[in-house]
DNA sequence: CCAATATATATCGAACCCGATATATAATCG
DNA sequence: CGATTATATATCGGGTTCGATATATATTGG
């Protein structure tokens, strides 16, 4: 997740890890904050990888810097990242944001198109979150009103996810009206 | 999140290993599945920190189990726990759905409601996905379908919660009236 | 009767994440 | 002029998570 936050913010401009700091926390930090213990060995992963090169140059406001511009081979993993993300990255609403995120460095409509077909699969799966041993159990059911509201919550949240889809996969899939990258 | 599952699943029954397994692969397991090297090392903390207790069993239907007891350590562990969420409790959506599945916990509704009061503070928050310098940007500006989505949908997620935050508070706020527990 | 499947528990190593800590520099404020 | 704050990068140790692997038993199906 934060690997393609790195790479996909990279893909837009080379930046320095606090710049890159910045951005990574504005897009998740109020839900999870990332700690420089997590963020600096990430940047160090995909130098090794060869996905992002770093270059010391003179600190505008401080101290020195070390620019970071994304590779190559670096937006090819990029790419690849979004064309065909793990199940995780669909399933988890973090990881499903942070991809949504970047998924417009996905050149073809018809491949930001697949992308979306999958969550719309995984929202469109019947799911329970509470059996009574084998029968799922509705919201109704539970004079707990935190399990109601949970499962209440949780379609409204799908239920408006969805109508986005739905409007977003046909303005892709119109042939001939290509939308603005 | 995981430990949490544990101790608010063995607050309503005792439970062998397998059986919290698909209990909490239900929970949680369609958007953020529990492997087996996980849970059974969470289950070993929680045993040798003494809130869960252990007992060999003959198995009923295959090999033995062994059924887990929450212990009275166990109980003021978890209630500890959902009166003093962490922050990333609140905010992280996974772990805020699992604290809410077993907030009934708390007997106190004052104290519940201090909890819903926390997220109904992180909610309410003013915040940006992405920033052009310094300056916020709205959904609008986006040219990007996928961008201006993910604000779309964070919104009327937020609009729903925040909906059922604000009655069910009244509800619990309004003295005489008990809500079941 | 044998194989496959479902039930059931557990460990190991590799990778990853976090909090604390350390260092260095420029600007700002009193 | 000294302290604090903001900018800027990095490591280390402890703990957590995951995927793979191992073991054992009862049932089901062919």
């Amino acid at each position: 997740m934060l690997e393609l936050a790195i790479l996909g913010f990279l893909r837009d401009q080379p930046l320095h890890g606090y710049d890159l700091r910045t951005r990574v926390a504005a897009l998740m930090g109020h839900v999870r904050p990332i700690a420089d213990g997590t963020l600096y060995p990430a940047i160090k992963r995909l130098a090794d990888a060869g996905w992002v090169l770093r270059k010391d140059e003179p600190g505008v406001a401080a101290a020195p810097r070390r620019m970071l511009y994304l590779t190559p081979e670096g937006q090819a993993e990029l790419e690849r990242r979004l064309r065909e993300p793990a199940d995780l990255d669909i399933s988890d609403e973090n990881r499903w944001f942070t991809l949504l995120a970047f998924l417009r460095h996905l050149g073809e409509p018809k491949e930001q198109a697949a992308v979306l077909r999958r969550r719309l699969a995984f929202l469109e799966e019947p799911t329970s979150f509470f059996y009574d041993g084998d029968r799922p159990m509705a919201a109704e059911e539970f004079p707990d009103p935190f399990r109601q509201g949970l499962l209440t919550i949780a379609h409204a949240t799908s239920q408006a996810e969805l109508a986005w889809l739905h409007t977003t996969l046909a303005a892709l899939e119109t042939p001939g009206e290509t939308p603005p990258s």
